[in-house]
DNA sequence: GTGAAAGCGCTAACAC
DNA sequence: GTGTTAGCGCTTTCAC
């Protein structure tokens, strides 16, 4: 079933046809005929053929590093839900957390004629760069600080900040913070930063600070040698994965949470409460962001102005796992 | 960049660069004037174009039920590394667990020329049928037993088999079960009757059973609920969802795992291991159902035989939460 | 309001 | 081996 087999038979020109479709002016007539023959024919239109003349393609492209993170997929639902009420298709490219995969997908979206992508942001390097400009379509990259392109971030300064006033609050004094390496930007430096800076309105505070795996695994065993070794009362952790890690090892050997420490993570994932004591954590708005995303794609494409930088709040969410320090 | 301006750059019919691209006979020299020009333009063809000709467009689409869901991430890992190791596109839709936008995504594929449709079973339903039908484009259903359908199956029979057998070998008598509504055709029928089965295989077993939610968050409200009133040794529940929960309920109650009580659950879900004991499980091989899942169409696309109905094996993973019986 | 005609960028006979 | 030509299914002037 092509637009020539409509006009056929419809007996009118397949231009007709196109305006019909296309909500161009047709005779009341005509709409009628159409209206018919398109049900019974169950007719739709090719949209390579249509994407062929159009300039846009109603395609949004996504690149995420990994298809099972808790963060990414959040993401995506938010940037589903909006696109979908929008009637604009999703196509999602999975990267591997690998940076040549990252820029081919660049590539391959605009090849496939995206109208725009959004890049989940891990390392960006000058050749993603290189690529969001040869490519020549809006793109928004989500979660780290790019010069010269469109990002939306989260406030670390805020999270982390919060985190820190929560934990002397609470009279801690001697802390343990377990952070990541520095080549990630935003967690690796921002958010240990405010972390710090957070923990140091008190005076007397002393932070202890130790460098461990993004990846649970990991963690947990390096979260076995640096437990039975430190003095703090309350540790803190740049992610949740990390934190659950911190956990387990507790576990294992027979700390109590949060008798013996307290314990916090960054994130908000959902595994935090599945475990017990729940852990106090700082909740990203992932939905929001990936909705966030969408908006400004769309901003971008009617040529509107958009600051190049949007930042997203979060809240610190108190639970079982951080308390008052208790005295003995 | 079109086909024809590099056509005129090299000085040759556009259709000797068509032949070019697509690996026809070109002589030495045009193609080694092609490549430069082609390196050094970065042109790269039209995809909309070719497909508006070619049978195939190398797009699989997808249809998952929720973007946040562990197993269908996984089965997308998996689907994601054979597709594109194939240089194979990936399109995933999400219906958002809604039967009508499943349908939807149905036709919207095809209208998309997917060459194949991945559909994550739920509840098949006649319209289901129907669009697959209509599209007349290859479909395998994951996870759900369909008619006429080809369909990847997880082998519940020997899952829940399994389990009953491993928990009664410990010594366990008095067995509690956490089932789910009889309307899941696979978890709520034939993983619960394997289960019996397993446990019924020794004599003097005793099983009860209570029908709890799938949603953490509901089930862990049960779970506290029940537990007090269980004499049950050991506890198996018809998904790791529901272990978790259970597992929940069992530290706020200050139940110790193993030695109040024993503990399993299906699925192979990560989460089983970051809690503490890990929980025993059956881990179902989601990245390999992705990969067969693709080999299939892939078969199907090829015009082969492949059987109606695969079933998929698993394997019980003992850990720590379940233990031999503690005669008191 | 409608139709004829000219492409959109590419592929695939077919003749040379 | 290469060029010519005729489409693929649709949109979009531009006359009428």
């Amino acid at each position: 079933m092509t637009i020539n087999d409509i006009a056929q038979l419809a007996g009118v020109a397949k231009s007709t046809v196109s305006r019909y479709l296309n909500g161009g002016s047709v005779s009341r007539k005509t709409r009628e005929k159409l209206d018919e023959i398109v049900r019974e024919t169950g007719y739709s239109p090719n949209t390579f053929a249509q994407s062929l003349k159009a300039k846009r393609t109603n395609i949004v492209g996504t690149i995420i590093p990994r298809l099972d993170s808790y963060s990414s997929n959040e993401i995506l639902e938010g940037i589903d839900q909006e696109l979908w009420q929008r009637q604009l298709q999703l196509i999602i490219t999975n990267s591997d957390q690998n940076v040549a995969r990252e820029i081919e997908n660049i590539y391959a979206l605009a090849r496939q004629k995206a109208d725009a992508i959004i890049l989940f942001g891990g390392v960006i390097t000058n050749d993603h760069l290189k690529a969001i400009h040869e490519v020549n379509i809006p793109v928004v990259i989500l979660g780290q600080e790019t010069p010269d392109v469109h990002c939306l971030v989260h406030d670390e300064a805020h999270a982390g900040i919060t985190m820190g006033r929560h934990i002397t609050s609470l009279g801690h004094q001697k802390i343990l913070l377990l952070r990541v390496k520095k080549e990630d930007r935003a967690i690796g430096q921002l958010r240990r930063a405010a972390i710090i800076e957070g923990l140091s309105q008190k005076a007397s505070v002393e932070v202890e600070e130790q460098e461990v795996s993004f990846v649970f695994e990991e963690a947990y065993q390096q979260a076995k040698l640096i437990l039975p070794k430190t003095k703090a009362t309350a540790i803190i952790c740049v992610t949740d994965t990390i934190a659950l890690a911190v956990m387990k090892a507790a576990h294992e050997l027979s700390y109590v949470i949060p008798n013996d420490f307290s314990l916090a993570g960054f994130g908000g994932y959902n595994a935090t409460t599945i475990v017990s004591p729940a852990i106090t954590t700082v909740r990203y708005p992932y939905r929001e962001l990936g909705k966030k995303a969408v908006t400004t794609i769309l901003q971008l494409l009617n040529a509107e102005d958009v600051p190049i930088k949007q930042i997203m709040k979060n809240e610190l969410i108190v639970r079982e796992s951080t308390q008052k320090i208790t005295l003995s």
